[in-house]
DNA sequence: AAGTGTAGAGAACCAAAGGAGAACAAACAA
DNA sequence: TTGTTTGTTCTCCTTTGGTTCTCTACACTT
């Protein structure tokens, strides 16, 4: 994506972002032609086109006509949220207002994401200790092997690795002080998967 | 290879350079002749062609035409550098050149930082297996207990966590398939200790 | 004086960027 | 329904800007 903006390209995407922080619905095509002084929607198209290809601008709502453009919400702050704590066996303990915290692209996954920190060391045999942050991707799905935030009975929630057989899914923790457990799979609803892991050393 | 510039590349350098703080979009080619009072385009090129070829200057993205001189090279990065990779026992593995990675804060030290890659899981224990990425701050001295980089006899590189005590150091894996190794002080140098560490699950 | 390296001017070229406007289609309003 | 709005696609055109070229001028070396 890193495809670098025309100029044209980019005076339209400060323009809309200018546009956005007023908090009025987004411009038309033609609002757009006006305030840019253009004359011709046509022009302006391809350069918005050219945004939206860039994934800096997210197209109309689904397949409605008659609709504005919709500068893409969540890129007001840069960043993915800090959401709150996990530790084995308990509800994700979530902080009265998420932090936004920089990642490297390299840490995050393709859906969206957010981050935990750990409590405990019951993965400590996988390199993720207590104090770690890790990031998550949100997903209902978990490929086996993966190590995932997993809600069990909708209650408890916990990190662990994830095996699945048909009729039955084990999560394993990485330490040898704590027993894998095995449910039956209509007890376990995963939450998302670990993509990213770091730790600060103070 | 940077060698020589004659006068007139180096004045249009410091221009390409002091416009490029400016946190504007790189100058056209007659932006630039206007800046430098220069008349003509082509007189112009022939300098900014010289600059390509020291390498001080990245040409156009591609071969993008209507695009603007991104004077990419010499300037300062936003991220800290990554260098390349540390495996016990081996001088640190320098890539040709650096990439530059955007690290959070919270994994940031006070003073210069670099990226290495870690190899072996001589550091399994301590949560620091192979794969991961360390976050290196740049220092000569460190405190009993911390993981640094040390050089040993000026040429192995290894990440270990340090224990001095006057007229001994002794360097402690986080694996118990290694051993602790003891030094005179004079054979180890400190070349910086650990202050962060992340990891990808792909 | 001849040769060499640096510097500028200006013209010509060409592809990309940008724009105008028509025509069409989906959504909406009356 | 009909007409209007608004997004989309298309073609044709102008402008912009990097590139290449030749020609000239100056400074310095041998």
């Amino acid at each position: 994506m890193a495809a670098s903006l025309t100029r044209r390209q980019q005076a339209v995407y400060d323009c809309l972002q200018q546009h956005s922080e007023t908090g009025q619905a987004p411009p038309t095509l033609d609002e757009l032609c006006a305030a840019m002084g253009v004359g011709s929607r046509g022009s302006l198209h391809k350069h918005v086109q050219a945004l939206i290809e860039a994934g800096l601008v997210e197209p109309m709502l689904g397949k409605k006509r008659g609709v504005r453009l919709t500068p893409q919400a969540g890129r007001a702050e840069s960043g993915i949220p800090f959401l709150g704590y996990i530790a084995g066996g308990r509800p994700i303990e979530a902080i009265a207002l998420p932090e936004f915290v920089e990642i490297p692209e390299r840490l995050q996954g393709k859906g969206r994401c957010y981050v935990l920190e750990v409590r405990g060391d019951s993965m400590a045999e996988a390199g993720i200790i207590d104090g770690d942050w890790v990031v998550i991707e949100e997903r209902n799905t978990a490929p086996n092997g993966a190590i995932v935030v997993a809600l069990i009975d909708g209650e408890e929630a916990t990190l662990k690795k994830l095996e699945q057989t048909p009729g039955r899914v084990v999560l394993f923790p990485a330490n040898s002080d704590f027993e894998p457990m095995a449910f039956a799979p209509d007890r376990i609803q995963i939450q998302g998967i670990v993509v990213g892991q770091m730790r600060a050393y103070r």
